[in-house]
DNA sequence: ACCCGGTTCAAAATCGTTTTTGGTCTCCCT
DNA sequence: AGGGAGACCAAAAACGATTTTGAACCGGGT
């Protein structure tokens, strides 16, 4: 067969109706009830339903003068596809879902939120629609994922917060499920899109050193994670550049907690490890870690610096402000988008993309004081 | 006809299917792919094949005897019933929309993310899926608006930023679309749910009042919505109480922009309008309004009090502390969900419900100084 | 005149459910 | 024995698009 799409570019599923008002129905050959359908505006432009079907959706081999026909009944019926029917028969959802990890959705992350309007714009364009699931626990997650992929509502999957060895993957891959992951694993056999944590982590070294900082420690996201993981080595490439030695003292895995922050840098300054410098895995930690100092009568911003990641809305709102790194997280959002839309398209190139993180600097990178202190 | 559904509640429409693995399959009587469709379902069972959806979804004139095997047999072949089928002959979607609005998604808003988070429970919990749509600009809402509704993808929708005279809700009413809102209009003639803001105005006052403060600003949201319109009259009440006149130049509104509160306390305090406390509609306003009066030299939580309203993860992080009132966004979110799934259900009583406000006192409340200042 | 390839289109099959229609069977009552 | 009320279920008719199948038509080459 000849037929063949004449859209542009990867996929496009349903044409975006223009919106119109009513448009008046004269008879009703088909589908009484009150919306025009596909049989009367065949009627009415004088051709088969087939026809009408190859016009609207953009086949070849359809003369222009009679796609102008159909487009021009349509429009004047206010006909608008059955989506149910569309995809029945098509057997494809035109529905992108995209997974949010509990641990995200309070009060620490405007990242959800900046990705998922950039993955709503990139996935509208297209004619696709987002559809939202949470996972509540950490374990719940590859329920939830199970979940989407049996109903059949949707077409492909997003979701963060990948795991080194992450069995979602393999689950998904196994079924041949289209996905993509913010963030990596160790295989990375898969699509993802991810900042850059090993270079953020390293950079983040640099910069304390460069400020004369030698007793950096590290407030690490959960290893579960592999970003934390990723981190982890950054910061430890940047110790090496900078000429320092790990200290298994100064780093500390920080759970998810409204606290975490602060119970680290207690147990940093009573065990005597009295870092002079901190690099936090994300913004909430060193906010955390921030009143923590404070509460220890130590001075952020003076006594100790901190660096961030995330760059939350909170950072620049802190005193001391805190210096943290900065995501486009709108560009994230729709490339993501793109990137699965390739994938439903036909691309199967495991595509696999950074974004940069950009260090933003602000008050509390501060340097080291000439004199050490408690 | 008996045939009545047995399912609890408001409205069951697809019953959640357990998790279950592949299930092998024998024969292929029909849907030759992979998966097994009711036809091999009905024939495993022993039943006909309309037996088994009435016997699956819950209908009543079905033995049990017979609705156990069909679930063994439904069960055992790990059969899902297409969603597509299923909706194009209901022609019902079971998914609710709910429309972001531009202005919420950046920082400001946990707002937005905690309804999401309590929608989605409630939704999922009953089957029904959540789709999310985008309005990025405030012209645009109707639009998007229409989009939503002529796709038929989505039984239902709701929104939020409502305003006094609001034409979507009219268009909405008009066509019949079910839908909810998260704030009023002046007619109210649909279902709502909305935080009683006319009660946190006026509490914000007598706290203030209270305090000893007399010349009391508010820094409204813009009164295009109808939530600052009720904050403002809770503002007068509050002053009517504590038996002080209002004052025009103390009331001054801020439009959704970075430096909205700076550039009302710079207005206030060189026009030579002087409050001694200010109450925000709501924290993004407060907390640029703090930078404003550090700015000006006057120190927020000292010279002059605050309160704000959402109670924004940033109030308690920031110094002084910001004053402002909670919502439980998680509960009304699942409120909304339960208001919506009951608008489908066939309840098409307009409820309207107010979620209370509460007053999270922290530093911003400062009481009267006993001295005047600049 | 005939064949062939390409373009264009109509009719019919198909997707997998739900719902209607109607029929059988059982049980109880008169 | 007849009749009616339920309970149960099979067959078939939707639902409204897309895709396949096959055929008509047209032009040019042999």
């Amino acid at each position: 067969m000849t037929l063949i799409r004449t859209c542009d570019g990867v996929s496009c599923p349903r044409r975006l109706w223009a919106s119109m008002g009513a448009g008046m129905k004269t008879k009703i050959p088909e589908t009484a009830g009150g919306k025009a359908g596909i049989r009367l505006v065949a009627e009415t432009a004088g051709v088969s339903v087939s026809t009408v079907s190859r016009a609207l959706n953009g086949y070849a081999d359809v003369n222009a003068a009679t796609r102008a026909r159909v487009a021009a009944a349509a429009e004047g019926l206010g006909y608008r596809p059955s989506y149910a029917a569309a995809m029945l028969r098509r057997n494809q959802t035109d529905t992108v879902t995209f997974m949010v990890s509990k641990p995200w959705t309070k009060f620490v992350d405007p990242f959800f939120l900046g990705i998922l309007d950039g993955l709503e714009l990139a996935l509208s364009a297209r004619g696709f629609d987002l559809q939202v699931v949470m996972a509540r626990e950490y374990e719940a997650e590859h329920d939830v994922i199970r979940r989407v992929v049996e109903r059949q509502r949707s077409d492909a999957l997003i979701f963060a917060r990948t795991r080194p060895e992450d069995e979602r993957i393999d689950w998904l891959e196994k079924r041949g499920f289209p996905f993509v992951t913010i963030g990596q694993t160790l295989r990375n056999s898969h699509g993802f899109i991810d900042r850059d944590q090993r270079r953020m982590g390293r950079e983040a070294v640099h910069r304390l050193a460069a400020l004369g900082h030698r007793r950096i420690a590290f407030l690490s996201t959960p290893y579960r994670y592999t970003y934390s993981v990723h981190a982890r080595e950054g910061f430890h490439q940047g110790l090496a550049d900078a000429g320092l030695a790990p200290d298994p003292s100064l780093e500390i895995e920080c759970f998810l907690s409204r606290r975490t922050g602060e119970e680290a840098v207690t147990q940093l300054f009573t065990t005597g490890a009295n870092p002079t410098a901190l690099f936090c895995g994300n913004d909430m930690i060193a906010l955390s870690a921030m009143e923590g100092l404070q509460r220890l009568g130590v001075m952020p911003g003076q006594d100790v610096a901190l660096i961030g990641c995330d760059d939350s809305p909170l950072a620049a709102h802190v005193r001391p402000a805190l210096t943290s790194f900065r995501l486009d997280l709108d560009a994230m959002g729709i490339r993501l988008g793109r990137m699965i839309l390739a994938r439903l398209g036909g691309d199967m190139t495991a595509q696999q993309e950074f974004v940069r993180g950009e260090l933003v600097l602000r008050e509390s990178d501060s340097p080291m004081r000439p004199k050490g202190l408690a």
